[in-house]
DNA sequence: ATACCGACCTGTCAGC
DNA sequence: TGCTGACAGGTCGGTA
């Protein structure tokens, strides 16, 4: 489900909420399919943790935790990818568990943070705090680093854009809105692509990234944040879901092609 | 290196 | 009403 802006929106609806809580015990699912660390390390790591701060790593979820009695200040890191279809929200405990609850973690203020994720596609795990994701944030990289990563790269701009070793955090959507904004198709070929257009390329994806993040990220189907609120930017989606609509600067209709197995939107007459 | 495919899962929606 | 197929914000591993 969520690219960049909305588990931006999430982790700071969380941080919000949940710094300086600490957990008291944690329930896992029996089944261990959504776990990338051993469920015990899980546990062990997690309970009686202080939640130091939550933010945002590429599509990663972030927990800085300060462990055990000693409240270590080295401490570990939780991590929680939310796939396509995870949720993580904050409840009371009376509230009934929803169907797909994977993990429940209770916390000394009383509340619980709970992970919904009916595809399964999301994953749990542990690290040391030093952990990093690889690639670089797109919101931070600067021109001459973004346009090294596209150079000599045959594969389509699309593809790159969404491989998270390259830049972690772009996914469909926004892959798809920031090569619109660029003027670039999605099959062009990044290493065909001039200076100009990388530069351009390079602004887009910070200016889509940002609005949406003003917007609270995008909302289809289900969407919320761990507030349960949903995000505006769906309602400025210029090609994404808009295949056959005519495209807002030219109108032409949108285009939908496959790349990679994913839905590509874009206008013929606008994207070169 | 690259590109395409299916796999992983469940839910929803359009069409018949 | 119910069935079927397409499709969904993500990633991984196999194959040529």
């Amino acid at each position: 489900m969520p690219e960049l802006p909305e588990v931006e929106t999430i982790a700071q609806g969380l941080a919000k909420r949940i710094t300086g809580d600490v957990v008291q015990s944690v329930w896992l699912g029996e089944k261990p399919e959504p776990l990338k660390s051993p469920a015990g390390e899980i546990v062990a790591t997690l309970e009686h943790s202080r939640i130091a701060g939550v933010r945002r790593m590429g599509k990663h979820i972030v927990f800085d935790l300060e462990q055990g009695r000693v409240r270590s200040a080295r401490g570990a890191l939780w991590i929680v990818h939310l796939g396509m279809s995870g949720r993580l929200q904050i409840c009371e405990p009376q509230e009934d568990v929803a169907k797909h609850t994977h993990a429940i973690i209770k916390l000394e203020s009383g509340r619980e943070l709970r992970f919904v994720d009916p595809r399964r596609f999301g994953r749990l795990s542990v690290a040391p705090a030093n952990f990093d994701a690889g690639g670089f944030e797109p919101l931070d990289v600067e021109l001459k680093d973004f346009v090294a990563l596209f150079r000599g790269r045959k594969t389509p701009i699309k593809s790159a854009l969404l491989n998270q070793k390259l830049l972690r955090g772009v996914g469909n959507i926004y892959a798809d809105e920031s090569l619109f904004r660029a003027g670039i198709r999605p099959r062009r070929r990044a290493s065909t692509i001039t200076h100009e257009g990388l530069h351009k390329l390079f602004l887009s994806v910070k200016e889509v990234l940002r609005e949406a993040i003003a917007l609270g990220g995008s909302s289809i189907s289900d969407y919320v944040d761990a507030d349960g609120e949903e995000g505006f930017f769906q309602l400025q989606h210029r090609v994404y879901g808009r295949e056959g609509e005519p495209c807002l600067v030219c109108k032409t209709p949108v285009k939908r092609v496959v790349l990679g197995g994913r839905s590509s939107h874009y206008c013929p007459k606008c994207q070169k």
